[in-house]
DNA sequence: CAGGGTTTTTACAAAGTCGTGACAGGAACC
DNA sequence: GGTTCCTGTCACGACTTTGTAAAAACCCTG
């Protein structure tokens, strides 16, 4: 799933956030100070960053405006002493898309981490996708299939939306599990083929020959139209 | 896209505020002073104004019930020192719609113009909505359904709005959470359920298998009339 | 500061979903 | 035609998510 960098000079403190976003099924990475922390930061950016202000030698501001600079796309999350945001002008100058003072409940951090994770990933994704007498309603997440509602999972949904903004082309089982199962788990192919199966079952007229999903041996799958 | 008329006259924050809504997409003008504002907002009326109180010599105030009385539609977000909305009071009176305190995360102010914008492109906010026999009076905070009347909580009213405004779209529990139960407070996600499941106790003719708050396993929630 | 109502937390059972291995049937290749 | 690899399918167990009830915390109001 998603990467967290965490920069934050308190192991104690450290050990705990990374703790914390881990239970959650994000992979952390954790820096203690500046120049460690850009390191990580340009080598491999993570989906958001987590900073806490009051780095040794009043650095965390410097480094909330460089990140932002480089990659103003990148939300940050500070964490601070409540002193230190008393002035409504610093936050918004450094930057900075949301905060929370110490001492911070853990969900509450949370909770703010997932929300800006969420809004940076809205893309235009269309709403509603339809071939042969199908349609997929990804905002009711519904799906109907000659008329007749058909009951589909999240999981499913994915790989619908995904083969909706890959149709006719050819992918590989493994392209599927990184795009649709994400980079951190990793089932069988034998996974994706049992999706692919149920998919069949309820959209195709004729599972047993396939239409839409058709199987490119030795390769992966097609999705037409 | 939208316009947002900013009335600031720190110069520096209000560059900031012009970055911050740039990004969202808005379009963003600036003003320093009560008259400068006032012209430009009847040259060009924006989506919704963020007016800094503070500005010299109280002139904020006088602006904000000026712009109130002028065009009371218009939705206005007040950026203020804690100091000054001590007491609530004086934000009515002031005709402000929504108000943002000092030390506040950009993200939070942004959400709030976001909802001030979006609550005033609902023209008429229904103060009325039935589904199936069921009838609910915001106005009146009065639910009733098969004729019968039915005792709803506060936070039940609050629920009931939401879905009346994203019916049949998918929400998850924590947009629930953040929509209804605001930006501050992050209870777990099973206190949504137990709302979830004393309102359909309320308004579903049979609460174990629901027509309209039904359940999409492992989303959230989805409110159909 | 006591009482009643509301909201949140906790705990556990129930239901749904997912991943996996086994195996059979095909496809490709020689 | 035979061998080998690949894919479709099934059933099962593990795991996650949800429904529900009960208790605890909270918050007004008087």
């Amino acid at each position: 799933m998603d990467k967290i960098l965490v920069i934050e000079d308190d192991r104690a403190v450290q050990r705990a956030l990374k703790r914390l976003f881990e239970s959650e099924g994000y992979s952390v990475e954790s820096s203690f100070d500046g120049p460690t922390a850009l390191e990580a930061f340009r080598t491999s950016p993570p989906a958001v960053v987590v900073l806490d202000l009051r780095l040794p030698g009043m650095a965390g501001k410097d480094l909330c405006r460089e990140i932002k600079q480089s990659s103003p796309d990148m939300p940050v999350v500070v964490l601070s002493a409540a002193a230190d945001v008393a002035d409504k002008v610093l936050l918004l100058e450094l930057g900075a898309d949301d905060y929370v003072t110490k001492p911070f409940s853990p969900r509450e951090l949370l909770a703010r981490v997932n929300v800006a994770i969420r809004h940076n990933r809205r893309t235009s994704v269309p709403e509603m996708f339809c071939f042969d007498d199908v349609v997929v309603d990804f905002t009711r997440m519904e799906v109907t299939a000659a008329g007749r509602s058909v009951a589909c999972t999240p999981q499913e949904f994915k790989i619908l939306r995904f083969f909706a903004a890959n149709a006719e082309r050819v992918v590989s089982r493994e392209e599927l599990l990184n795009e649709v199962w994400g980079y951190q788990a990793y089932p069988t192919t034998r996974t994706v083929d049992n999706h692919i199966m149920r998919l069949r079952q309820k959209v195709e007229k004729n599972p047993a020959s396939p239409v839409h999903f058709r199987t490119v041996h030795g390769v992966g799958y097609r999705f037409v139209k």
